[in-house]
DNA sequence: CGGGATCTTGAGGATGCTCAACGCTAGTGG
DNA sequence: CCACTAGCGTTGAGCATCCTCAAGATCCCG
């Protein structure tokens, strides 16, 4: 089972009556960002929003891809596993990220809640329908896209040539510009996920996750605060510790 | 510079008078593949062949991205560089490959001929301009940007989580599936590209890339042939140690 | 047939992993 | 209110995989 329909939050109530994009504060980030007053509500018509708890699983790998979401609020993590249980995390996505471009039919990963999230949920033949109707739409969906491709090959090169640090480094500094484009402080930065998930996401493991933040704390490069959140004091110092330079 | 306009071959011409599609091997694999005769000429207006000498640059990462390619023969190797001078090659592309969607107004990624290769060019405005007309030449795109996302999360997992063995058999066996694709046998394999290649390719050295061969040939798994190509009798088994099962 | 590049093989070493113990924190229930 | 526990994070010691450095073998092209 993919979706657990059970887990469909109270938030399920408020598609009905009242648009849910009105208030919606990810849309501008978000492919429905170019729909417009008048277009919107033919997209109304096909989502449903709802709310996953911590842990839970989104999209199971393999699976038929019968639905596509936007994250409006919360963190997953996106990952594959090997048959012996190794485990790679391809992404985390966070509010005003979409998630499903990457399939063919089937999931091409599995998703899972960080925390509580909250989704919009597309049917994806209804959806694809919409495509059809609102070229802009598709065309907002393959920039999407392109952008998905940027950021994987920059993954591509961070997992096959960078150290230890270098990923480390680099994951934070990815962090803080996420968060500056969701209009979020550069810094702190919050960490959502746990050292397993960095280190899964990393290619390494969360010894040597652990060990590599200790010698940045101590190196005061990095500073760690409550609630898991990182403060990042000189940025620039960081941008030359990432790349090696 | 990006692309070396006097090395530009003598198919150049073959774009004037009759048109290179008639006799393309590569149409249907190809994002032109939906374009009817009728609709083709459009296409065929705005792009001009061209082939590459072996070791030339095609793209350069950081470029302003006002060309993008289809290759007809040939291979082409993509790669991005650290400060240091440390590569990782994001990815080999062969006949009815596109080359392009990953970018975002500069190319996010470096590209060359690994021996002499075909190629359509298209700038990117007018092709852009041709997505608009046809939708479905969109929707293909779109489609094909997918196809390259679960494969670079494929690349993801490998890089991340594969041993030296697992990755060198999943890249032997990843060639072999694409040259059925190509209708080309599935075995044996030409490695049109070095050990370093496929060194910076896996996230390895030259010669682990070159131990790992030979223990593979001598537990019978492959055999190397004349002319770089290497026979795989047994696939089933390989598969089996490319995700460690 | 010669020479440069590529590939292979070997020995030693370093980065990051494995295995293990300990500390911290938050949630739980008495 | 506090002891208890479970999960997570940190630290340490030893080790394995893969890298580095080096030399020899092979191939390819002139």
């Amino acid at each position: 089972m993919t979706l657990g329909e059970p887990k469909q939050g109270p938030s399920g109530t408020a598609a009905e009556g009242i648009s849910p994009c009105a208030a919606c504060s990810v849309r501008d980030m978000a492919f429905c960002g170019v729909l417009n007053d008048e277009e919107l509500p033919r997209l109304l018509a096909i989502f449903t929003t709802l709310s996953v708890e911590a842990h839970q699983p989104i999209i199971d790998e393999g699976e038929a891809a019968d639905y596509l979401f936007n994250v409006t609020g919360g963190a997953v993590k996106l990952y594959k596993l090997l048959p012996d249980g190794r485990r790679q995390i391809t992404g985390f996505l966070f509010a005003g990220d979409f998630l499903g471009i990457a399939m063919n039919e089937k999931y091409a990963y599995s998703a899972e809640a960080l925390g509580r999230v909250s989704l919009c949920r597309f049917p994806r033949r209804k959806l694809e329908s919409l495509l059809d109707e609102f070229p802009k739409l598709e065309k907002r969906l393959l920039g999407m896209a392109s952008n998905e491709l940027v950021q994987a090959h920059d993954q591509i090169l961070l997992l096959g040539r960078k150290t230890a640090q270098e990923k480390i480094v680099s994951f934070l500094l990815s962090l803080s510009d996420r968060a500056a484009k969701r209009s979020s402080e550069r810094s702190p930065i919050e960490l959502p996920m746990g050292r397993a998930d960095i280190a899964d996401y990393l290619g390494l493991t969360t010894e040597t996750v652990s060990r590599t933040i200790t010698h940045l704390k101590r190196d005061g490069l990095i500073r760690l605060l409550q609630g898991g959140r990182v403060d990042l004091p000189d940025p620039a110092a960081l941008r030359d510790l990432a790349d090696g330079s």
